[in-house]
DNA sequence: TTGTATGCGTTATCAC
DNA sequence: GTGATAACGCATACAA
C-alpha cells in the first residue's frame, strides 16, 4: 500500500488539491455538497495527511519532547517519575499530541536539546527529570520555546510540584500533636536535589518556628537516592548515639525502604519503637511490610497540571501560567507509623 | 531566531545548496576545501537539518513507534515493561533512533496504529505490552512494516520473550532437588495472557515427565495482575485446605507481594513453612521483607535485543530474524527460600 | 568538482 | 465556491 495524496483524492473526486485541504483542515469555504463528498470518502478510505509535508508547511508538529534525565541510570524504572510522566502522556495524547524523547543524536548528526526541537519542530518541551548542570536544559530555559516541568526550578521554565513544605509540616504535625513524640529526627535526601533541599528547609523551619531545637545526631543526609543509601543512612544516625528519635521522616519512599530494612535487621521495631514516614508515595509504598505511611504526592495532578498548561502555551503565546504552581499533598497514615 | 536552511549556508559561503546537502550526508563528490569550510560553518552556527523536510524528501524519519497498551491503567508504573522499555530506548537511542508512542489521535485526526505509521513515517515498531484483542495490532501485524515485541506472539510479528519453560523447570528443580519439598504448588497469573499461560503449561509438563501429580488444592489462578489479585489467590488457596504446599511459585512479582503479605497476615512463615518463588525479578522484589527470591528475567538483553534486531530490519529489509527468541531466565535465591 | 532543476505532500494566496 | 500556483527545506539526478 502505497500512501495516498490529496492529489489523489482531488482526482477521483475531480476537485482540485486545495479544495481537499481546505475541507480536512475546516478552513475557507467549501460547499456543503462537496466537503460531505471528502470527508466520505476520507473516511471510507482512511486518508491521513503526511505529518511531515503538513510539518514542513505550517511548522508546527503537534508533538512534545520529554527530557527524561536518566539520574543513576534508573530512568523510567524510577516509579515516581514513571508515574508523573505516564499521567502527563494521557493527557497530553487527550488533547492530540505526542510525546518523543528528546535524544542528542539523530542519523549521524549531533545536536543540543534546542536544536533538537527546531529540528523536529515540537511545539513545547516537558522535563519530567532533569539536572541542575545540564548545559542543555540550562539553554532551553533561554529560549522562547514553551517549557513546563515537575522537577526542577529555572527561570523560564514553569514548574509544577508538590508543596513540600505543607508536606512535612503536616508529617510533623502528626508526629508532635497527634503521636505527642518528643524526638523527631530526619533522613533527607541528597541537598544537591532541590525537593531534598527544600524538604530539609522545611524541617528546620518547622523546629525554629514552634522553638524547638534540632538535635543533629537525628539528622542525615542520605548520599544518593535508593535502597543502599537509605539503608546506610539508618546505620549512620544508629551509631550516631544511643537514643534514636521516636519518629523519622525520609526524604523519598525509595529511601524509606532501605530506612525501613536496616531497622528490621537491627531488629528496631516499627513502629512500636520508630516510626516513619516517607514522602512521594510511590506503588509500592502500600505493598510493603510493613507498609509505609506517607506523604503523598499527586501524581496525576502534577502531570495533567503541567500537560495542561504546556498545552495552553502552545496554543494561546500570550496564556500567562505562573512560574511556579504547589500543589497540595496529603498524609496517608499505613502501618510504619502508630493509630491515635 | 529563524532557523537557518541549506540555501542561506550556500549563499554565505558561495557555494550551490546542493554541495552543502553533500557536505551533510557524506555523498557525492566534494573537495575537501570546500567540505572543511561547510562543516566549519555549521559547526560554529550549530545548523542541523530540517527533519520534516528531510523527511518529506526521503521518506524515513530514524524514528520508531513504541505501543505501550495500558492494561489495567498502570501503564508506565509497571515496573517490568517500564524497565524493558528503558533498555530498548537506551540501545536505540545510541543507534541514533528516536521513540515515539503510537497515539491513535494527531491533532484532530483519528487513525489506526498503521495510519500513524504511514503518517509519521516511522521506520518499525515495537510493541512492549500489547494485548490480544487489540485489532490495531492485528493490522498491524499483516503490513510490511517491520514489528518486534518483547510480549505478545503473533504472525508478522518477531518476539523476544523469556523461556518460560525453562524458568518454572529451574525454580521446580530446586524445590525438589535442592529443597526436597514433596509438596510443591503455584498460583498462576491470569491464564488469558499467554507468558501466564506458558508457565502454567511448563509446571503440569514437568509433574507430567517426572511422573508426579498435581495437587489441585495447591494450584489456583489470581484475576489479575496485581497484589490484591494475588492476595485473594492466596486467601483461597488457604480455604482449599489445611495442608499447604511447602513450596509455591507465583506467576509474577507483582503477584508475589500480594501473596507474601496474605501468608504474613495469617501468621504463616516464609521460608519456614512456605517458600516462595516469584517471576520477572522487578527492581522491588530485592527491597521487601523478605526479599523474594524469583526467576529472573533479563530485561537488558530482551529490551535489546528487540531494538536491535529492529533496527537491524530497517537498515537491511533482507535481514531473517526469527519469528521468536526465547532467552534464558535464571533463578535469584533470596529470603523467601531456605539456604540449601 | 560544482551548480541547476525538480519533486516530495502540504498549505496558503490568489485569481477565477 | 473552486482551482491554479507558489512556497516550505531538502535530496538527487543531471548538466556544466
Amino acid at each position: 500500500m502505497t500512501k495516498k495524496t490529496i492529489y489523489d483524492i482531488a482526482k477521483d473526486l475531480n476537485l482540485a488539491p486545495s479544495t481537499i485541504s481546505k475541507v480536512i483542515n475546516h478552513k475557507g469555504n467549501v460547499s456543503d455538497a462537496t466537503r460531505k463528498r471528502v470527508l466520505d470518502y476520507v473516511k471510507e478510505t482512511g486518508y491521513v495527511p503526511t505529518s511531515s509535508a503538513r510539518m514542513l508547511k505550517s511548522g508546527r508538529s503537534y508533538s512534545i519532547g520529554v527530557v527524561f534525565t536518566e539520574e543513576l541510570n534508573i530512568g523510567l524504572e524510577h516509579a515516581f517519575f514513571s508515574s508523573l510522566l505516564q499521567h502527563f502522556k494521557t493527557y497530553a495524547e487527550r488533547q492530540g499530541y505526542e510525546l518523543s524523547f528528546i535524544v542528542s543524536q539523530l542519523g549521524n548528526h549531533k545536536m543540543s536539546y534546542y536544536e533538537w526541537c527546531l529540528n523536529k519542530k515540537v511545539d513545547g518541551v516537558y522535563i519530567v527529570v532533569g539536572a541542575y548542570d545540564d548545559k542543555g536544559i540550562l539553554d532551553l530555559a533561554k529560549r522562547d520555546i514553551p517549557v513546563v516541568s515537575n522537577d526542577i526550578l529555572l527561570d523560564g521554565i514553569k514548574t509544577f510540584i508538590s508543596n513540600n513544605e505543607q508536606g512535612i509540616n503536616i508529617a510533623l504535625d502528626f508526629f508532635f500533636n497527634e503521636a505527642k513524640l518528643k524526638r523527631v529526627g530526619m533522613i533527607s535526601g541528597p541537598l544537591s536535589s532541590r525537593a531534598f533541599k527544600m524538604r530539609h528547609d522545611a524541617f528546620y523551619k518547622y523546629f525554629d518556628i514552634k522553638g524547638l531545637t534540632v538535635n543533629p545526631n537525628h539528622i542525615v543526609e542520605s548520599k544518593s537516592f535508593g535502597f543502599t543509601s537509605g539503608y546506610q543512612a539508618m546505620e549512620q544516625m544508629i551509631k550516631n548515639q544511643k537514643e534514636l528519635p521516636e519518629g523519622i521522616i525520609v526524604g523519598s519512599d525509595d529511601i524509606a525502604i532501605g530506612v525501613l530494612r536496616c531497622l528490621y535487621d537491627n531488629n528496631i521495631k516499627v513502629p512500636e519503637e520508630v516510626q516513619l514516614i516517607g514522602f512521594d508515595d510511590i506503588h509500592s509504598a502500600r505493598l510493603l511490610t510493613p507498609s509505609l505511611s506517607t506523604i503523598r504526592q499527586d501524581t496525576v495532578k502534577l502531570g495533567e497540571a503541567a500537560a495542561a498548561s504546556l498545552i495552553k502555551m502552545i496554543e494561546d503565546p500570550t496564556f500567562e501560567v505562573p512560574q511556579l504552581v504547589e500543589l497540595p499533598v496529603n498524609l496517608i497514615l499505613r502501618e510504619t507509623t502508630k493509630k491515635y
